[in-house]
RNA sequence: GGGGGCGUAGUUCAGUCGGUUAGAACGCCGGCCUGUCACGCCGGAGGCCGCGGGCUCGAGUCCCCUCGCUCCCGCCA
C-alpha cells in the first residue's frame, strides 16, 4: 500500500505497512502504526509484534535509546502505537520463516503511544475458542484476529469480483428501497411503523423480487445488486435476520443463459480466489425428480456415493408387510435403500441409533441387512427374503459382501426420501466420505412449480409465484397443476443450496391464473401486486434471474461452521445485537409520535423492565 | 412453539460418592533476564461456582424454578 517512494502525503503515522518489509528494505527508515500484538521483553531488549491489516513485523527496542526503551517497558497488548526507525536485517539464524516480514525488523528510533487499550476480555493474539457471546459483544475486538479479518476481507474479494464480473457483461447495480411493501415469500416480514400514516406499515425486504422484476420492464436489460434480505424467522448456523445476497435479473434471456452466466462466475471465484478444489466442471445438472431418486435430496452432496436403489418392484411381491403395504394401493409409496461399506458389526443399539435418524425423515422404521462374506442376508428380517429376493435386494443396491443394506419403505415417496437422505449424511460424517477441500457444485432444475401444503390443505408455489411454467406445461396448468414443472433452478454447493432462481412470468394473464391456483383471486393479487400486474400490461419483457446467497458461498469457500464467522456484525441466535444492545425499548415520546402503544404478553415474554429509554 | 447440551477466576476448562481452605493453563500485576517470536525464570492478585428456591448437619456437586448461550426439529432461504 505505501511504497518506499516514501511519504508524499506526510503521513505522520505510517510509512509502510506491518505486511510488507522485506530484506531489500534493509536500511530504509520506516514508519509503522498498528497494534502491540505481543512483547517479549528480555530485560535488556524487548521485542514487540506490531499488528495491521497487513500483517505484522518484529520491532526491537535497545537500551541504548533511553527514554525510547523505557517507554517500551510500559507497552501492553492492544496498545495503538506508531514507531519510527531503521529497517535491519535480523541476525544470522534469527530469522522467522513463519512471517513475510521475518528476515527483517525495525529498530526503534521512536515511538508513539497513540491509544492505550484496557486489558482484552479475550487474547486477540492468539486463536484459541473463546464463547461466542463474548465475541460478539466484542466484535471489533474479535474482527481484529487474524481469521475473522481474513474471512471479511476475503469476502470483499468475492463480492468485488462479482461486480466487475457483472459490469463487465453489462449489468448496472441498482439500489432498491428498504423500506417497501410486504412482499410474496413465505417468510414472516420485519415491520416498521409509518409515522405518517397510524396504524400501517412498511415492511423490510425479504428480497428485491418485485423490484428487480420492475427494473427489467423499466428497460435496465440486465440488473444487479449486492442486497440486503430480511426475514424474521427462527435463526439456524445458515440463518440470519438479515443476509445478503447477489441478487440478479436478466431481460430476453433463457435459463441457459442465466445458469451459463453464473457458473462462469463461480468457477472464477472457486478457482481465482479461494483454496478449495472445484469439483466437477461443467457443473452437473439434475433435475429436481434425478437428485431425489439418487441422494434423497433436492440439495445432493456429490462429493461422495450412497445413492439410492428403488427396489418397490422387489417389495411389490414381498411376503414382508412393511414392505409390500408401502407400495399397494398404488398411492405414490416406494421402498428405497441405500448400501453402506466400513461399518462392520452393528450392535442392536447403534441400529437403533440409525432408525431415530432416519426417524427424523419421518420414517417409522429402518429395515438393515448385512450382506455376509457369501452373499447371503443376515438381520432381524433377513427371513422375509428367499434367496432370489434377496440377492436382487442386493443387485438393485449394488451391495457387496460386508455392506450393511439399509431400506425405508413409505407410502408418501418424500418420506422415503428424506429419511435416507438423513442416514446418507449421517454416514458422510461418520465415515468421513466427502472430501473437505472439495467443493461440488451442481445445478438441480425441472422443480415442480408447484407443492402440496399438507398442513393448509392448498396448493402452494414451490419457489415463489411468479416463476415461468416449462413452455409444454403450460396447458398442465389447468389439468394438473401439481404436475407442471417450472424454469426453476437452484445452484448447490457440498449440500448446501447456494442460490436459487427462476425464469419469470411476463404475460399478465398466466400471472392471474397462477395467482388463482394458488388462492389468490383478483381482488387480492390487485392489492398485493397491484404496481406489477399493471407494469406487465406495459410490454414487459420476457425476463429471469437468480439470487445466490453470499453469506453460504463465503462460508463454505472458508470452511466456516455458520454464516455469523463471515459476516463483520451478525446476531446472536435470539437475533439479538448483543454490542450495540438490539432490539431495546424505546421513549414513550417515540411510541406516542407512532401511535403505537405495548401490550406486553401475558404467558411469557421477554422482561421488560422499566428501564430508562436511552438517549436518542 | 418443541427437544438436547452448556453455564465454575479476565479466558478456556477440571472439580471423584454431597464433606475441611474450589484447582490448572493462558491472561493480568510485580521482580529478574540482550535475540526472542506460544520467550524463559521467581513471586502475587484474582471466584455471587448464572439467578432464586428446596432437600441435607453440610451443596459447585442432588431436586425444582428461572435467565442466558448454543445445537437440532418446526418455521424459513
Amino acid at each position: 500500500m505505501y511504497r518506499k517512494d516514501g511519504n508524499p502525503d506526510g503521513n505522520p503515522y505510517r510509512t509502510h505497512t506491518a505486511g510488507e518489509l522485506r530484506a531489500e528494505d534493509v536500511g530504509e527508515r520506516a514508519r509503522l502504526a498498528g497494534w502491540v500484538s505481543r512483547r517479549r521483553d528480555h530485560g535488556g531488549l524487548i521485542f514487540i509484534d506490531l499488528r495491521d491489516r497487513w500483517g505484522v513485523t518484529q520491532v526491537t527496542f535497545d537500551p541504548d535509546s533511553g527514554e525510547v526503551f523505557r517507554a517500551a517497558e510500559q507497552l501492553r497488548p492492544e496498545w495503538s502505537i506508531s514507531v519510527e526507525g531503521e529497517v535491519a536485517r535480523r541476525p544470522e539464524g534469527n530469522e522467522n520463516p513463519e512471517l513475510p516480514t521475518g528476515e527483517v525488523e525495525v529498530v526503534a528510533g521512536s515511538l508513539r503511544v497513540l491509544n492505550e487499550s484496557l486489558t482484552p476480555p479475550f487474547e486477540v493474539d492468539r486463536e484459541r475458542p473463546v464463547d461466542e457471546l463474548l465475541r460478539l459483544k466484542y466484535r471489533y475486538l474479535d474482527l481484529r484476529r487474524g481469521r475473522m479479518r481474513e474471512n471479511i476481507v476475503f469476502r470483499h474479494r468475492v463480492v468485488k469480483h462479482m461486480r466487475d464480473y457483472l459490469d463487465a457483461r453489462g449489468f448496472v447495480e441498482i439500489e432498491t428501497p428498504l423500506l417497501t411493501a410486504s412482499t410474496p415469500e413465505g417468510a414472516r416480514d420485519y415491520l416498521v411503523p409509518a409515522r405518517l400514516y397510524p396504524g400501517q406499515f412498511y415492511a423490510l425486504p425479504q428480497s428485491p423480487q418485485q423490484f428487480k422484476q420492475l427494473l427489467m420492464v423499466a428497460g435496465f436489460e440486465r440488473y444487479f445488486q449486492i442486497a440486503r434480505a430480511l426475514r424474521d424467522e427462527d435463526q439456524r448456523g445458515d440463518r440470519q435476520p438479515e443476509h445478503t445476497q447477489l441478487d440478479l435479473e436478466m431481460s430476453y434471456t433463457t435459463q441457459e443463459e442465466v445458469l451459463n452466466l453464473v457458473e462462469d462466475l463461480y468457477v472464477e471465484i472457486v478457482e481465482g480466489l479461494s483454496e478449495k478444489k472445484l469439483g466437477a466442471k461443467p457443473f452437473p445438472r439434475l433435475t429436481y425428480r434425478e437428485a431425489m431418486e439418487r441422494f434423497g435430496s433436492d440439495k445432493p452432496d456429490l462429493r461422495f456415493g450412497l445413492e439410492l436403489g428403488d427396489v418397490s418392484e422387489i417389495a411389490r411381491t414381498s411376503e414382508f408387510k412393511v414392505f409390500r403395504g408401502a407400495v399397494e394401493g398404488g398411492a405414490g409409496g416406494s421402498v428405497r435403500g441405500i448400501a453402506v461399506g466400513g461399518l462392520g458389526d452393528l450392535s442392536r443399539r447403534e441400529v437403533d441409533e440409525l432408525a431415530t435418524i432416519a426417524s427424523l425423515g419421518g420414517a417409522r422404521g429402518l429395515v438393515d441387512l448385512k450382506v455376509g462374506k457369501d452373499g447371503g442376508l443376515s438381520g432381524r428380517t433377513a427371513k422375509f427374503f428367499s434367496g432370489e429376493e434377496g440377492e436382487a435386494l442386493r443387485a438393485a443396491l449394488g451391495a457387496e459382501p460386508g455392506d450393511y443394506m439399509f431400506f425405508v419403505a413409505d407410502a408418501k415417496d418424500a418420506v422415503v426420501f428424506e429419511s435416507l437422505n438423513r442416514l446418507r449424511l449421517h454416514f458422510r460424517d461418520r465415515l468421513e466420505l466427502a472430501d473437505p477441500e472439495e467443493l461440488a457444485l451442481c445445478w438441480v432444475t425441472d422443480f415442480p412449480l408447484f407443492e402440496w401444503n399438507e398442513d393448509e390443505g392448498r396448493i402452494e408455489p414451490m419457489h415463489h409465484m411468479f416463476t415461468m411454467p416449462r413452455e409444454e406445461d403450460v396447458e398442465l396448468l389447468d389439468s394438473d397443476p401439481l404436475k407442471v414443472i417450472g424454469q426453476l433452478y437452484d445452484l448447490v454447493a457440498n449440500g448446501v443450496e447456494l442460490a436459487s432462481g427462476s425464469v419469470r412470468i411476463h404475460r399478465p394473464d398466466l400471472q392471474q391464473k397462477v395467482f388463482s391456483i394458488v388462492g389468490i383471486d383478483a381482488e387480492e393479487a390487485e392489492r398485493r401486486f397491484g404496481a406489477m400486474l399493471t407494469a406487465f400490461r406495459y410490454g414487459a419483457p420476457p425476463h429471469g434471474g437468480i439470487a445466490p446467497g453470499i453469506d453460504r458461498l463465503i462460508m463454505v469457500l472458508r470452511d466456516e461452521p455458520n454464516i455469523r464467522e463471515v459476516m463483520a456484525f451478525p446476531k446472536t441466535q435470539n437475533a439479538r445485537d448483543e454490542m450495540m444492545d438490539a432490539p431495546g425499548p424505546v421513549t414513550p415520546e417515540q411510541l406516542e409520535e407512532l401511535h403505537i402503544a405495548i401490550r406486553m404478553p401475558t404467558r411469557r415474554g421477554p422482561e421488560q423492565p422499566p428501564r430508562e429509554a436511552p438517549n436518542v
